[in-house]
DNA sequence: CGATTTTTTGAATCATATCAACGTACGTGG
DNA sequence: CCACGTACGTTGATATGATTCAAAAAATCG
């Protein structure tokens, strides 16, 4: 079941197979079933997880007790509060499975030393988080220039197959809408097409 | 004009003076006047900058032609269009100055040679990133979660020095707030305080 | 100073949220 | 495999936070 991990980091720099090896091994497979937990809000962020198959979200809840997705997370993905990971502060997030799912976790113990280890990693990561803050920017910038509709159509381009899998009140909370509006973003879209 | 730089290095790897000396050889100093422009919508951002001195913002332009401020940054802080640096496309973000400023740049192909010489950078612009991706995930969960007037409080709270320096205009811009209802927000909380 | 930019204020409007009700789909245990 | 319960999606009516437009006041700049 390393077989996706290897090739998620081999697309972006060049390891042997005995580096490959070694890398693998400071990783767990660990099993999050539909609506069980990786991590909950209080604890301590131990793990990075890349995930292996199946979905997973990362979600604040606020004063009011309304969910707030801040990430998914699908296979050849990473998901973690990288905050209270690097800090070991309490998380304010919780991740969960919306499918059975299986990851593959690295607590920071095991990063530390694997990234001494194969300093070449100090790369991959570096490249991943470039991908990563990318990506955060640019849903930033759709948030400020958008409306509920266009981020809607934005989404579907850009996740395609989350867009598919993931239920769409929970599409909704990713995007800032609230799950009614969505609904009526998508009938206006559908008699829009017609 | 260095000294600045070779310290926000130093707070998060060590490196012996030699090293610091050949990362510095890398950059160039700029200067950028206020309203002169870093990068420009169409062009490739061929660097990346470290702020010496002054202020600095990324910004899109809308089909309406409306301005999104997608980042400041003051000394001590880097700016860039990260997607355009990375990947040659052309950027669809402005940068320019906010106040008359200096700032280091350095090119992508110097920056390439740069980590290969010294590859502890890696670890660097790793550590860089991972506090650059922290940040605009909060700033996702804040606009998820929170009102308009919240999310100015917390702006405050979070960059006080940069409330100060940036007109408000611009910080509604930052919030996705239309100026005139910051200028209310700020009413409503003197009026609260009272 | 005068000129330009920024901020404030008011009134009307709009996009989206909220509340409530109903329909539908799903999956879980009997 | 059906039936029931819970979660999810839709729809309508109403409410509201924030925008828009217009204009005046205040601040900043050359």
């Amino acid at each position: 079941m390393y077989e996706l991990l290897r090739a998620h980091i081999l697309k972006k720099i060049e390891l042997t197979e005995s580096e490959l090896d070694r890398m693998a091994s400071y990783f767990t497979p660990k099993r999050v079933l539909k609506k069980h937990f990786l991590l909950q809000e209080g604890e301590v962020g131990k793990y990075i997880a890349f995930v292996d198959r199946g979905c997973l979200r990362c979600y604040s809840v606020d004063p009011k007790g309304e969910e707030h997705v801040i990430q998914f997370a699908i296979e050849d993905w990473w998901i973690s509060d990288l905050q209270s990971f690097l800090t070991g502060e309490w998380s304010r997030y919780n991740i969960d499975a919306l499918e059975d799912s299986e990851v593959l976790v690295i607590d920071k113990i095991s990063r530390d030393s694997m990234l001494v280890e194969i300093p070449k990693l100090e790369r991959f990561f570096r490249l991943l988080l470039e991908r990563s803050y990318i990506g955060t920017q640019q849903r930033i910038e759709c948030t400020l220039s958008a409306s509920a509709e266009d981020r809607y159509q934005m989404f579907l381009k850009t996740f395609p197959t989350l867009a598919q899998r993931v239920p769409q009140n929970q599409i909704a909370s990713y995007l800032g809408i609230a799950p009614e509006s969505l609904s009526r973003i998508r009938k206006h879209i559908a008699d829009t097409a017609k």
